[in-house]
DNA sequence: ACAGGCATGTAAATAGTTACATGATTCG
DNA sequence: CGAATCATGTAACTATTTACATGCCTGT
């Protein structure tokens, strides 16, 4: 068998625990993983109907009144592929951040210019760490175990890029002190 | 002015500088943005290309010996194209990792396999520590202090990483033993 | 002589986002 | 009634990686 997309074992994941249609899916999915595993619905839909094509999915109408549904269930062969891709070791660790490259190339700008990068960029994680302090209380601790444990993960990771922030930028500013007193 | 590719800065950021050529751009690269902003040949060429047509950089033969060789140069237009991208707020904050959405949905396997993700994440951000900890040294805090203070969030953030890693190792061990003299 | 690094480039494949089209239902 | 949300899907675009092809130079 080809091997699977990597969004395919996101859908695999999510629908272990429960029937979901494909846009539950995706609003699980913009409330939990996103935030180190995003998908589109031109990933999520396509996805679902190759995997029902793999026997991995299986897929029945479930319409809401007269609007048209169909909602999936995983079968044992996809809980098996979900299982076999959990015990393989995670290769995918990639980071893309506009702002660390910013920083990176700041000495092309002033040191008032270049702290506001710093400044964007603490701004940005106070958002997500506020954002995830919300979703934190709706987890029941003991039926989302590794959820929760992800989830507080996030937190903490942007605590301390805030924190970090609040440093660089102290440190920016202190610099740019001491060197115009030095002229 | 079409506005210019994410990898186009990094070049444009890179020849303001020094003067370089392709290969040594992406090694440049692989020293350093790589960890939150990578750029492979199959960019870096033909965006040098673009940006040398849209006048942002120039190229100039520069052969080592009879192997040809095009080294690049920044423009006065480059450096203003640069500060200006430099100047708005960032706006690309992605992060993709295999380990923390295996982690999510591990409650398919048992702690002890559970375990075995955490672990590998573990490893792999200390190969990346000692990576960026070799880096260190090199630079000179006067020459390149942005770029300093870049790759000293790295070594925190890795730091802090690993140090993540190791408590939920524990977490999760405790929980599952909790579990077993439980029964 | 040959391995490894320097050097440039392209083609194909894969991934992923965005925008759009369609239409039903629910709530205020 | 209109806005928001539920629901499914596709097309076009952008980004990016991988693999390959080519060939020179340096050190062993």
């Amino acid at each position: 068998m080809e091997s699977l997309s990597p969004t395919a074992y996101v859908i695999l994941g999510m629908l272990r625990r429960e029937q979901l249609s494909g846009y539950e899916i995706k609003a699980k999915v913009d409330n939990s993983t996103r935030f180190f595993w995003a998908a589109s619905y031109g990933q999520i839909y396509p996805e679902l109907k190759r995997l029902s094509e793999a026997g991995l999915v299986e897929g029945a109408d479930s319409p809401t009144g007269g609007r048209k549904r169909t909602v999936y269930e995983i079968t044992a062969d996809g809980e098996e592929e979900l299982k076999a891709w959990l015990r393989q070791p995670p290769e995918v660790f990639e980071m893309r951040d506009e702002g660390l490259l910013k920083l990176f190339f700041a000495e092309a700008l002033p040191p008032a210019e270049a702290v506001e990068i710093v400044r964007a960029m603490r701004h940005y994680r106070e958002a997500v760490n506020a954002r995830l302090r919300e979703i934190e209380p709706d987890k029941d601790e003991d039926e989302a175990r590794y959820p929760l444990v992800v989830l507080r993960c996030g937190i903490e990771y942007t605590d301390w890029f805030v924190d970090w922030c609040r440093r660089v930028e102290e440190q920016i500013l202190a610099a740019a002190d001491a060197e115009q007193r030095r002229s």
